[in-house]
This record gives structure tokens, sequence and C-alpha cells, in this order.
DNA sequence: GCCGGGTGAACGATCGATCGATAGGTTCCG
DNA sequence: CGGAACCTATCGATCGATCGTTCACCCGGC
């Protein structure tokens, strides 16, 4: 063969590439370095000449996906305004566009959670907490002013978050060219008509009048 | 030591136990049937002598909680008579009494389902496929009869048994003799309570008027 | 004396990781 | 301009550890 799998140079990424499928699918100890660097058409060695290992190829991949969690996060409520109707729409808003823009991370990094380095895993927890605290001010917020009438906001928020990161197990993307659409009515839904029924849906748990 | 740690004749349910908490602690592929032997306090082949093997031992765990499921739901479809909030009510009632009373099984299956040998998880997948129509059936006539108003049956039902499900996740059971309760103000909340508030929000994510 | 319950040693395969070697490119010095 | 020195990206071979599984054997009670 004249043109290689990979053009010399693009190692890096192939191998990143090669560990998200990998991890995705067969999830971290379901994984075999041997495996992933055979995905991304290059040798073991060049696996470890790109990453100190496995373990660092599982913690770049979730770091990287949480990280963007938070900008958009943050970037939706910069732009939300005061209303608590409209920043828990935000919240949802930056919520579902993650699950679906970082389907595959976003599930390794839910699933696989447990197998970081203790000290990736404690310091991503403090991230975690931070994105749980966004959503509880929120609702609080809300049902401090009256907004909300919801009685236990802790649940509101829980099964608000719960119904959003679901989505990743489920949703298909929009397939144009595709016109056998199976037997699932939502396949194909686009996002932002996803973006509004749960916006509704979280309106109607948190109980706003 | 005159005691051993496990009495002859009860090393079946030893390893099942021990296969259990090792499985919700690493995974599938994180646990090792080594480690899964010496937790039951148990020789590697003690463990062959009962199972046949490490998959086996995977799909039995899964299987015996899902079948569990099963029978919660019918049992409580089958007392709930015909108002469409008393059926919903009802299989919200069967899923959360199972995700907090098999707390650690349902998370295997919930994650570990990939892990299965194809020929059980096709058959396995019928039965979650028998669940889904379940509370489909049951959001589909409430909508028919006028007594929910959501505009979106399928994200609703999704986001109903999402929320439920996520309870496993977060769930403590109640302590009585902890006085320290931490800072998570739903520790020890009773079971019919946490039915009751997760019953209230799946009503209004249908929109029950 | 058989049989249910259990053991320890061993198998081949595969795991994550490391090593030295090398093909191609760039830099630098005479 | 020519090549020695060096760097980057990649390779094949191999390490010790651990994996799931098998097998031959043993002990105590009916």
């Amino acid at each position: 063969m004249s043109s290689p799998a990979v053009p010399r140079g693009s190692g890096r990424d192939a191998i990143t590439r090669a560990a998200r499928e990998s991890f995705a699918e067969r999830g971290y100890h379901g994984s075999s370095i041997r495996d992933i660097a055979a995905r991304a058409g290059l040798s073991l060695s060049a696996l470890y000449h790109w990453h100190s290992g496995k373990q660092e190829l599982l913690t770049a991949l979730i770091e990287e996906s949480t990280a963007e969690y938070f900008r958009r996060c943050d970037e939706a409520l910069r732009t939300a305004g005061d209303d608590p109707a409209a920043r828990l729409g935000a919240l949802v808003r930056a919520t579902v566009e993650y699950r679906v823009s970082r389907q595959v991370e976003s599930t390794i990094a839910a699933s696989e959670w447990r197998n970081l380095d203790p000290a990736d895993r404690e310091r991503l927890d403090g991230l975690r907490a931070a994105a749980s605290r966004l959503w509880a001010d929120i609702v609080a917020d809300g049902v401090a002013r009256g907004a909300f009438a919801c009685e236990h906001p802790d649940d509101a928020r829980r099964a608000i978050v719960a119904a959003c990161n679901a989505i990743a197990h489920w949703y298909e993307p929009e397939q144009g060219y595709e016109p056998d659409q199976g037997d699932e009515p939502d396949r194909g839904l686009a996002v932002p008509d996803l973006v509004d029924r749960y916006t509704a849906i979280a309106l109607r748990v948190v109980d706003c009048r």
C-alpha cells in the first residue's frame, strides 16, 4: 500500500480516537491497549510514545469532556438573565446539547468514573459537586421567589439531571440521507426540538407557575 | 482458627454474594474470579465447583434481579385498578422499591449489560423491551383518555424511568442507630416517602390534570 | 466405600509496560 | 554543498504479572 492508514504525525489523534471508541464499546477494563493501538493503525509502542499509559488515556478523555460541560454551563448561564425559569432552561439546554454533541465521551465519563486514578477522581469530584450546586442554586432560588412550587427541590433537581443525562443512552443523531427510520419515532429528532421538550419537562418537574 | 470463615455447605451463597460485591465495586472486567473466591473465603476451585465460570456468575446475578423487577411490576399493576394516574403511580412504586431494595444488583444490571453472553443479552433485551412497553402503554392510555396532557409521551416516559433508576446512584438507606447524618439532607429518607415524592414528580411530568 | 464439598498446582493466553533499534526529517558546522 | 549530529515518530521483541480455566487429588460424614 502506498498510503499508510494513518499519516505520519497524526498518531496522537488517531490513538485518542481509537481509545474513545474502545472504552465506549467495551469499557475501561474490557479494552486492551493493544486493541486500541491496532484500531488506530499503529503499534503498541506508538501509543506509549504519545501517552504515558492506559490510565492517562482514560483520564484525558474524561477530563476534556468534563471541562467542556462546564464551559457550556457557564456560557449558558451568563446569557440567561435573572429569571429562574430562564436559568433552569439554560442549564437544561447546556446539558442536553452536551449529552448529544459529546454522546460517547459523556457516557464514558459517567460509567468509567470509578476507574480513574484516585487523585484524578478526587479532583474531578470537586467539579461534579460544583455542577450539582449550579442546579441546586437555581432551583432553590426559584422556590424562594415563588416561581417554582415543588415541595422537594433536591428530588426535582436529581430527576431533571437524570432525565437529561439519560438522553445519551437512546438518542440517535439526525440522518439526512437515511430514509429508513426503523421503529423508533424519535430517531433523528433535531436537537433544538429535543431541548424544548426537556425544558418543558424540567419546568413541570419543579412545578413552575 | 477454630471456626472457618464460611460454614461448610454454604459456599454457593458466599460466592454469589462475593461476586455481587466485586462486580459492583470494580465492574465485570475489573473483577477477577480469584478476588471473588478470596472474598467468599474459599478457594478458586470451589468457585468452579458451584458455577461454570465468570460469565455465568454475572448472568445469574442480572437474570435473577431482572426477573424480580418484573414480579414487582406485575404485582403492582394487578392491584392498581384502571385509573391511568394510579397505574403510573403503581409502576413508579414498583421501580423505586426495586431500585432501593436491590440497589447493588440493579446497578450491575444497568451498567454491565454489555458484558453478558450475546445469547443471554438478546433474551434479556426482550424483557427490557417489555418493561418499556409497560410504561408506554400506561402513558399512551392516559393521554388518550385525557388524563395526561403532555405533548411528547415518549420523552415523558423516558424522563420518568431515568429519574427512578437514578435513585440507586445516590440513595442511602435509613440508619436508625447512626445519629451522624452528614451533609446529605435526604440520607435515610424512608422508602414510602421516596415513593410518594417520585410519584408526584411522574404525575407532573406527564402533566396529569 | 462412595460422594458431596473442597483444595493446590498448573496450563496457555493475554495483560500493561519497557526496551533497543531505526527510518525519515531538521539543524548546524566546515 | 555535504555530511555528522540530533530529533521525532514509529517499530518488533520481550518482560513479569495476572487472567480464566482445568485437573488430579483429598477429607469427613452417611
